[in-house]
DNA sequence: GTTCTGTCAACTGC
DNA sequence: CGCAGTTGACAGAA
């Protein structure tokens, strides 16, 4: 199916060779740890709360996470040192008062000075799922049942954070979340062969807690360092266990803050999930209800009252301070799903208290955007609104670049600068193999009716890919793996098999879009959660054909190089289960033949661009052919990715592959490798 | 005063 | 739509 797109832009065709330039730009434009605030109050600075560590923590059985909690005690400790010009107040957790003061063990020796940031609360959390515990010396007795989590790390050496990680908010906050992404799938699809009770994403968030993988774990007023705005969320656990919003139910997260002499409890983060009545039709502005009012079991309802979150919030009225917000709405691609955006950081304006239909009292407050913050939530609306209907979406130079090729048309734009388009190519969604599909080796298929089942011992395709479906009930790829088997032609299960993801090809309103610095980029307007299926590479077999290509040639060749770190630990979680570990290091990773070449023939994935912080990776599939060597390559998301995105991936380490050409890389990120 | 434990509330999420 | 399930604040006990 493929169609040939004559592209006709301006009368200097010939200039508009437009080629991605495989290099990329910051996938996160705003600098790290940069305040984007500018506000005039004066800036909160958080005292670190200092606490012991956990049983076992000092022993140096958990390198891993003792470097990692350093990290987030050095985060938090640093991030506003600098930027105190202005008069420093005092903001410290209301749980630091009840911390320990003494026997603060450094982990890491001399050069981490702060290595003791415990809050009390997580320290006894710790404490109580004694599994943690290296010496068993650890006599708490744990009267409420939990589960507890014994295989979680036991003396093996897991590098669970990349090392970037140490220096790296950003990186940290990015790397927690994909390891609870990680355990909550992995979770969801045990779950689904046991038919077990549910709630994956609490199951992963406890686990995450009790081995203290988590960032920004002191509260803190203002920014939580690693966290942008237009961030997405598809769980409130999330928002916990990267700091951003502690409470894992309620609304209202707070501190107790001092200010001078005085002291306060002040509002620090929201969620404005919708489920009081707000309104939020100007995305500057935002009504928020109190809490409270609501009885639990029963429908009686009382006045809320002036206490906890609803006076923190009120006395923030008074000290000003800035609060951050997240919002909620309904995520439309998923089925009573919610999708949480951080929307950066406002003030309360006003307060008043107002009479509901049910006749009880509510505190309401009116919260405004600080200005100068990038768009968070307002970007969510206006791809909405592109979605909806795609003619509102402005500097488009093709409505489809496809031309009819993908379900969903692919929108080409320009609002950089004069550019026409990219360079003639004919768009297709196929490979094109050097030989038929037809003389390949074909795959073997399951014998299942209907649909194919998780935990199903005789479907063929769950054997083939090692026991259990590769992908959970909403489509998401749970791990990454040499090999993917789909179900294909000779099974005898029907379309709507969940075996089947990538060979129904794109799903997402994708932009090809003009960068400022790297040629054509891909993005998308929907956003895309981590492990979901976006596009395979299109283009022709090249591998067996030529040895020599012309640079022009090169930019669009994919190859299975090693891609970085994050990509191969992109699976971590078997690891906290206490299962055996998937984790294919660099030494051991083994390439492929497949050359694929994009540059006369290709897809959307042609116009994806390098970066050494990317957010998707590659993924062999097969459901057509049993060529192993030829597999289909497919791109997932490797994080969470907010629309209006840069969707990029790591193509690979320098010098892994010699006949291929270096090239500087102009992505940005901090923990760029400066050539690719 | 400090540390520990129980209870409670909460804009969850199936 | 009902309900199990979580964190952290808070209060009271040790």
């Amino acid at each position: 199916m493929e169609r040939a797109m004559n592209f006709v832009p301006g009368p200097n065709q010939e200039l508009l060779d437009i080629k991605p330039l495989r290099s990329l730009a910051p996938m996160f434009p705003a600098p790290m740890g940069v305040n984007v605030n500018q506000s005039s109050t004066p800036q909160l600075v958080c005292i670190t709360p200092v606490g012991q560590f956990p049983t076992g923590f000092g022993s140096g059985s958990l390198p891993a996470f003792g470097s990692f909690a350093t990290f987030s005690a050095t985060a938090n400790g640093f991030s506003h040192g600098s930027t105190s010009a202005t008069r420093p107040i005092d903001a410290t957790p209301i749980s630091a008062y009840k911390t320990r003061s003494s026997g603060v063990t450094s982990l890491n020796g001399d050069d981490e000075p702060q290595s003791g940031n415990q809050t009390y609360a997580s320290e006894r959390k710790a404490k109580r799922s004694s599994g943690l515990a290296a010496d068993g010396s650890d006599g708490v007795k744990v009267k409420r049942p939990k589960p507890v989590y014994k295989n979680l790390v036991a003396g093996k050496e897991l590098a669970f954070l990349p090392a970037s990680c140490s220096n790296n908010p950003r990186e940290t906050v990015e790397a927690v979340h994909m390891i609870f992404e990680a355990l909550r799938r992995r979770h969801l699809q045990m779950d689904e062969t046991q038919d077990a009770s549910r709630r994956a994403d609490l199951k992963a968030g406890a686990i995450m807690m009790a081995s203290n993988i988590r960032a920004n774990v002191g509260k803190k007023v203002g920014t939580a360092p690693g966290v942008e705005i237009g961030d997405i969320f598809y769980f409130r656990m999330e928002l916990c266990i990267i700091g951003l919003h502690a409470p894992s139910m309620g609304g209202i997260d707070y501190m107790s803050a001092k200010f001078g002499n005085d002291e306060d409890s002040v509002a620090i983060c929201i969620v404005a999930a919708g489920g009081y009545e707000n309104e939020d039709d100007d995305t500057d502005t935002l009504v928020y209800s109190g809490s409270g009012g609501n009885s639990r079991n029963t429908e009686e309802r009382h006045d809320q009252k002036l206490e906890r979150g609803n006076l923190a919030l009120e006395r923030s009225l008074h000290r000003k301070n800035e609060i951050r917000v997240v919002r909620g709405f309904k995520d439309p691609a998923c089925l009573a799903g919610k999708i949480y955006i951080y929307d950066g950081l406002y003030k309360i304006e006003e307060s008043w208290k107002e009479r509901t239909k049910f006749g009880i009292n509510c505190f309401k407050y009116r919260l405004q955007r600080e200005p100068g913050q990038r768009d968070g939530a307002a970007i969510w609306k206006m791809t909405q609104r592109w979605i909806q209907d795609a003619s509102t979406r402005g500097r488009v130079i093709l409505r489809d670049l496809s031309a009819g090729a993908e379900t969903i048309p692919v929108c080409l734009v320009n609002e950089v600068d004069h550019e026409k388009g990219p360079g003639h190519f004919t768009y297709t969604n196929q490979v094109k193999y050097l030989r038929p599909i037809s003389s390949m080796r074909p795959l073997q298929g399951c014998a299942c009716q209907s649909v194919c089942l998780p935990g199903d011992s005789n479907c063929a395709c769950g054997q083939h890919n090692g026991g259990d479906l590769p992908y959970n009930s909403s489509g998401v790829l749970v791990c990454r793996k040499p090999v993917i088997y789909e179900c294909g032609e000779a099974c005898h299960c029907t379309l709507n098999c969940r075996n089947r993801v990538t060979q129904k090809g794109i799903r997402y309103h994708f932009e090809v879009f003009r960068t400022t610095n790297r040629g054509w980029g891909l993005r998308c307007w929907d956003p895309i959660r981590a492990g979901a299926f976006i596009c395979e590479y299109a283009g022709e077999v090249i591998d067996e054909l030529k040895v020599n290509l012309d640079d022009s040639e090169d930019d669009y060749i994919f190859q299975t190089v090693c891609p970085g770190e994050k990509t191969l630990k992109w699976n971590f979680g078997p690891e906290l289960l206490g299962e055996d570990s998937t984790y294919v290091s660099a030494d051991e990773f083994e390439p492929l033949p497949i050359k694929i070449s994009a540059k006369n023939m290709g897809n959307v994935s042609r116009f994806m661009n390098h970066s050494c912080s990317p957010n998707v990776f590659w993924q062999p599939v097969q459901y057509n052919h049993g060529d192993d060597k030829h597999p289909h390559i497919m791109f997932f998301a490797l994080n969470h990715i907010p629309p209006m995105t840069e969707l990029t991936y790591d193509y690979g380490v320098v010098g892994a592959e010699p006949s291929r050409r270096t090239r500087n890389c102009m992505c940005g990120s901090l923990t760029c490798l400066g050539v690719f």
